[in-house]
DNA sequence: ACAATCAATTAATTTTATTCATAGATACGT
DNA sequence: ACGTATCTATGAATAAAATTAATTGATTGT
């Protein structure tokens, strides 16, 4: 009744904007896709489009039917995918969501042996989701999270696989690069440089200076690593980001890492997946790898 | 290329134990199931099924689709039944999963009300999930959460909607029935009535016996309110309930409720929705219902 | 007012799905 | 061990469905 193709229809519609381009798209004739598309009108019993002189406007029923889409043709293009790679003796594509700067750092040194130990698996990485990383795990638009935030709800397995400490990280020249910790106030006279993301969501701001009520003089956002080390390092600002970070660069950067507050803030990276792939080998193998470079 | 037809039958097959029998429930031939997953198969690339003998067995590669199956064509289902209830001009059917007892409670206040209001909105109560409450949110089983564990994650919105006291139960002749309140230890001599749920899902463990480190003399698992309080009542033992369910029974039941510890237990359940969701009107209207009913 | 563009429609055609009839294989009962 | 019942697979025939071609009517922009 309700076909594959005639979401699909509804999709190339909605991203075409026409039947006709949409047929062009979809290597049919525009009078086929009317056909088609009259014919499931007619079954369901409610219009989808409502035609207003030559032009086509969804209706609530066709709305609906687009979201439907949007969100069913993905999983079935996924699964055709993984069938393909199961007809090819492949292992499979490992899909893995990241929520955080720091886990991309951390994940590029784990996928690396990872790809040399599993041939047979391509690893894809995505950074964007309608729903969040849980949401994507739920949906099965990704089967691997890293994640700083675990979730411990049924159907899902999260796993600590990393420690680090987040610390400040000030040019060699500055005034606190020699301080043995900084104190929230400090800040207040800095150019505090931060990746693009809420600012309840970055640590330096909801684990040390909103505590203590402080803003910093400036708030920049800064898209790359790299580059914020590079301002950091011209006495633009200052930055936080791990400490293992800030050391891997200390070398041809002059950058040195100085501790937030007395205790410092411990940070934790944690992999998650569902619990239902809990046997699928090449995922398994990642946690294990996960787990090794831990220690 | 991979089509709803190839799912139904995949998953037919797998009910009815083959493709025979499969064939009599979906109104087809065995000639004709036997035919479409050939050509699927081979256009795959990949089997579908082991031909041991007279019978079938699914390859990892079947079992896969098996599992794409259960999970799509529900969703299918519900759109066409989504799309119907459009065409008839009906509103839709409020899908809602419920992860406490006292939430059962509560729904059930609330629920008359709503039906009496939204006259051409249907009400559905699921309680059981693969996995769990926040995973049927975001697997499009159900539109409406109830539960005491709110979950704060993109593409989620959760509301607080219900405060109460989770006290102690014991029959009007029961030693404790005077007292201010009751301590962990006085418990130590008690037989405990709860529901079937794991115990450390249960407040009355993990927020009153457990940190003092005592248990019940015995614990009883009951399914039903009811008979809880009427086991309670005739002194057969203690119970853990709202504060307002108890009272309600006072008067027909020979029970009263006792504080747990100086303090008392505060809870709160939430409502929890979808976020792409906020703007149907028939769901608003049942958040709102509930804010009506805190007061 | 005219050309261009788009969706709907009808009838013809092609493609696809389904059935019928039958063969091959296997389990089960006697 | 033999026959029977019960599976699935297969080829040819048939029914059903999707698709096209050709055309119409309507609308927009120039």
């Amino acid at each position: 009744m309700l076909e594959r193709s005639h979401l699909t229809i509804i999709r190339e519609v909605d991203r075409q904007g026409s039947l006709t381009a949409a047929a062009g798209v979809l290597c049919l004739t525009q009078s086929a896709l009317s056909h088609t598309m009259k014919k499931l009108e007619q079954a369901l019993g409610t219009d989808i489009w409502l035609r207003e002189g030559r032009s086509l406007r969804l209706t609530q029923a066709g709305q609906y039917l687009l979201d439907v889409a949007n969100r069913l043709l993905p999983q079935l293009d996924r699964a055709e995918e993984r069938l393909s790679q199961y007809a090819q003796g492949q292992r499979g594509t490992l899909r893995i969501g990241m929520e955080c700067h720091p886990c991309y750092q951390w994940l590029l040194k784990i996928v690396s042996p990872y790809l040399a130990q599993w041939s047979d698996v391509d690893v894809d990485v995505k950074q964007k989701f309608q729903f969040g990383g849980i949401g994507a795990l739920f949906g099965f638009e990704i089967d691997l999270l890293v994640t700083p935030d675990p979730l411990y709800k049924p159907g899902l397995r999260f796993e600590p696989v990393f420690d680090y400490e987040q610390v400040l990280v000030v040019s060699r020249h500055h005034a606190l690069a020699m301080a043995t910790h900084v104190e929230p106030e400090q800040l207040s006279s800095e150019i505090l440089l931060t990746y693009p993301v809420e600012t309840d969501r970055l640590d330096i701001y909801n684990q040390f200076l909103q505590p203590a009520g402080i803003s910093p003089k400036r708030h920049k956002v800064i898209e790359t690593t790299e580059i914020m080390l590079q301002m950091v390092a011209s006495g633009r600002g200052v930055a936080a980001l791990p400490r293992w970070l800030v050391e891997r660069y200390a070398n041809e950067m002059e950058v040195v890492p100085v501790r937030l507050g007395q205790q410092g803030i411990a940070k934790q990276i944690f992999l998650g997946a569902r619990e239902a792939d809990a046997n699928i080998d090449y995922l398994k193998a990642f946690f294990e790898l996960a787990r090794q470079q831990m220690s």
